[in-house]
DNA sequence: AGCACGCCGACT
DNA sequence: GTCGGCGTGCTC
């Protein structure tokens, strides 16, 4: 006997549920998990829409009182089938629970902003009216809130459903005893609103590709003609014009009456960004960001499933726009870390993007400047298809780039945080009236600890990642819980000159302020952007010339042009390569060469101060170079040596309790669960999280490398069993991050 | 969400 | 007692 678990609607939170339900023999051959029926449901047997989930011969409820599914619904577009069969395999693939997985697939229509907007029309006339309300007092019945209503109904004889519900208080069985009644009519209002409003998009855009430009899209139209559908590397330098690229890929799977998903990091969903697809594509376009209540984003996923929108442009979650043939998927920036979610399930939007491309018959454009290692390495072996656009467009040459020696500084007596070189050329660029940006790489200040004098770093021995000072005064490893006294000297050189790397944006421009009393400087981090257009206020101050010198965070080095700008100085390269986590030599290339970018993109040649206490390193030397396929060798042996993704995969195991016990006793139970069943696996743990205790909740992690992504998931599949049916700590909880992005 | 169940006040 | 309104809780 089969059995379907099934999802009946996820517009209510009582519901968000599976109910189970026999399969009857015609269908057993053709039914799948993703496929919408039609269940009888409630007392009534009211004939309702599902969707199955999950399909076991394991019945868990009284098999006496699971009713047999009605029939297949045939005559639904499958849209919602690949979303659920997504959620499922997000589900199997990260850890997650179906009712998490869903929602994060499918939106929940929240109450505060329902798709659908209710409201009640009086239908009476003032005459009927009174008679019905005489006859209610008349009656002396129990008839409080009826007479409410019909009060609120005499002031207003149009008030939204919610309204009635929520202000007045008043059963939902009345109202539809009222509407029986043909006392009132109730209406079903759309209010889908454009969030782009009414601009409208110029006429036809003049495009101009450049040589390899032209031969991307070919190729990519070529195999697309064909057939092939597959992932696609765009590998573009800085200023190749990418997105130029993306536009004509999109208006080619547009052509042929598909849609198409242009994923974006958050921070780069600007105003221009969007406006670039707006004035090429017009109304077809919709976006979602960050900002809009969960209704609005239901909205524009309902009109993407209406046919009204031939594009979503937003960031991860509009990954999951249900679009009726979608046919294109583009990432840029696919390297951000952003596109990998911080909840459960912990998915990579790359990877979902292409399995969902997969199931739908979609390509992706993954596009970048700096590609993930994964995704380099992927094209590498030929899984994806790989294009490349080397030349900046108008052939503009990239920057001097010189890196600067702080070690050497320290040891000829400059102890200030800006070297010789940067002080010389930044005079120089005040004096010439040209603009100057100092970009502070907070990223990764975790407390490690390093050597000014050598450069030196206190790194684990074991999992070579750079260790952290905790509360306790000692130096850990968030990998595998190693612990070692904090040292005094430096253990390399002897220098006392070794601690925690400390300097703020705020204490940089007083000593640039006190070198250069003349400057007009900006600043901008956390502490100057408070307020909703802060950051974009500072950004326009600029651009318009009015500070000579811009000091700031990661903010500063995404996305803006800044055609005057002909001097960048990185403070502190160091930063983010000691971030406690195996990716930081990534990010500290991608940091630097973004920040490379952002000089010179004008007339004006540009130059580039890198300084750091490991010029040796080679994320530092090859960014300096521009030379990413340098990095990417040098980066993929250490992750190969170390077993890191994408030569290996991590899965991370978090408990939380309120009890120390509790998380400590399950991790354990756990952690000997698996060197008892899978002794092959390498396993570090359990040990204490970064932050060990957050909002009074306890955290035990323990991580797994494995070279096969399946025997990670057995594990993940059989601990959750475990936990389930044998743990003897029920009040701890467990979650599953595979192939974590931040140190933990 | 939508439906039945059961509580509780008013009426014959 | 009985009728009917209205909140509560369950739905495989």
């Amino acid at each position: 006997m089969l059995y379907a678990d099934i999802i009946i609607d996820i517009s209510h939170e009582q519901l968000d549920r599976t109910f189970q339900y026999r399969v009857p023999e015609e269908l057993e051959s053709v039914i799948k998990v993703g496929a919408p029926v039609v269940i009888p449901f409630g007392q009534g047997n009211r004939a309702r829409e599902g969707y199955v989930v999950n399909l076991t011969t394991e019945p868990n409820w009284d098999p006496a009182k699971i009713k047999p599914i009605a029939r297949l619904k045939s005559d639904a577009v499958p849209i919602e089938s690949h979303l659920i069969a997504l959620a499922y395999w997000m589900k199997s693939h990260y850890g997650a629970t179906m009712n998490q997985a869903l929602r994060t697939v499918i939106p929940i229509k929240q109450k505060a902003a329902p798709k659908e907007k209710k409201v009640l029309h009086l239908s009476l006339d003032e005459k009927q009216l009174q008679d019905i309300y005489t006859d209610l007092i008349s009656r002396k019945r129990h008839s409080i809130p009826k007479q409410r209503l019909l009060e609120a109904l005499m002031e207003q004889p149009d008030i939204p459903w919610d309204v009635v519900t929520g202000k007045l208080g008043i059963a939902s069985t009345i109202i539809r005893d009222f509407e029986k009644n043909a006392w009132i009519t109730i209406e079903s209002v759309r209010d889908y609103r454009n969030p782009l409003g009414t601009i409208h998009a110029s006429k036809r855009v003049e495009v101009n590709l450049n040589e390899e430009q032209e031969i991307a899209v070919e190729s990519f139209a070529a195999d697309y003609d064909m057939g092939i559908r597959k992932p696609y590397l765009l590998y573009g330098v800085t200023g190749s014009g990418k997105t130029e690229v993306y536009m004509e890929m999109i208006a080619h799977v547009l052509s042929q009456g598909r849609q198409a998903i242009v994923l974006i990091p958050e921070i780069a969903l600007t105003y221009q960004t969007v406006m670039r697809f707006y004035q090429r594509f017009g109304e077809a376009v919709s976006i979602l960001n960050s900002r809009m209540s969960p209704g609005e984003r239901y909205d524009q996923f309902e009109r993407a499933k209406k046919g009204d929108i031939q594009i979503m442009v937003g960031p991860r979650s509009a990954l999951f726009t249900p679009f009726p043939d979608l046919g294109l998927i583009i990432i840029d920036e696919e390297h951000e870390p952003t596109y990998k979610s911080e909840q459960v399930p912990r998915y990579h939007a790359r990877e979902t993007a292409v399995h969902r491309a997969e199931l739908t018959g979609a390509s992706v454009i993954l596009g970048s400047a700096t590609p993930s290692l994964e995704s380099f390495h992927r094209a590498q072996t030929g899984e994806y298809g790989l294009l490349k656009l080397t030349k900046r467009v108008e052939e503009r040459a990239l920057p001097q780039c010189e890196i600067v020696d702080l070690r050497e500084e320290l040891r000829e007596g400059n102890r200030s945080p800006l070297s010789r070189r940067l002080q010389e050329l930044l005079a120089d660029r005040l004096q010439k009236g040209e603009q100057s940006m100092l970009f502070l790489n907070r990223r990764g200040m975790m407390g490690f600890v390093s050597c000014r004098a050598c450069g030196e770093v206190m790194k684990c021995p074991h999992c070579d990642v750079s260790l952290s000072i905790h509360r306790d005064g000692k130096l850990h490893c968030h990998y595998c819980g190693y612990t070692t006294p904090m040292v005094d000297k430096c253990p390399s050189c002897g220098s006392k000159y070794i601690g925690g790397f400390k300097a703020g944006t705020q204490k940089i421009e007083e000593a640039v302020q006190k070198m250069f009393p003349e400057a007009r400087i900006l600043r901008m981090d956390a502490d100057t952007t408070k307020g909703k257009t802060g950051h974009q206020d500072i950004l326009n101050a600029f651009a318009n010339e009015e500070a000579d010198i811009l000091i700031g965070t990661q903010m500063i080095v995404k996305g803006h042009d800044f055609p005057k700008v002909t001097l960048m100085g990185v403070l502190a390269a160091d930063m983010s390569l000691n971030a406690n986590d195996f990716r930081s030599g990534e990010r500290t290339f991608d940091l630097l060469t973004q920040a490379s970018g952002r000089a010179g993109r004008g007339e004006l040649p540009g130059n580039v101060v890198i300084q750091t206490y490991q010029p040796e390193h080679y994320s530092v030397v090859t960014a300096a170079n521009a030379d990413y396929e340098e990095f990417f060798k040098q980066e993929l042996g250490y992750r190969n040596m170390m077993d890191y993704p994408p030569c290996a995969h991590m899965l991370l195991i978090s408990v939380t309790s309120l009890s120390d016990t509790e998380a400590a006793g399950k991790a354990q139970e756990l952690a000997d669960y698996v060197r008892t069943n899978y002794p092959q696996v390498f396993l570090a743990g359990p040990h204490d999280a970064g932050i060990k205790k957050v909002n009074d909740v306890y955290r035990r992690i323990l991580y797994m490398k494995d070279a096969d992504y399946e025997v990670l998931v057995q594990i993940k599949d059989a601990l959750e069993g475990y936990n389930r049916d044998h743990s003897r700590y029920k009040k701890a909880s467990i979650w599953f991050d595979f192939d974590p992005m931040s140190g933990f």
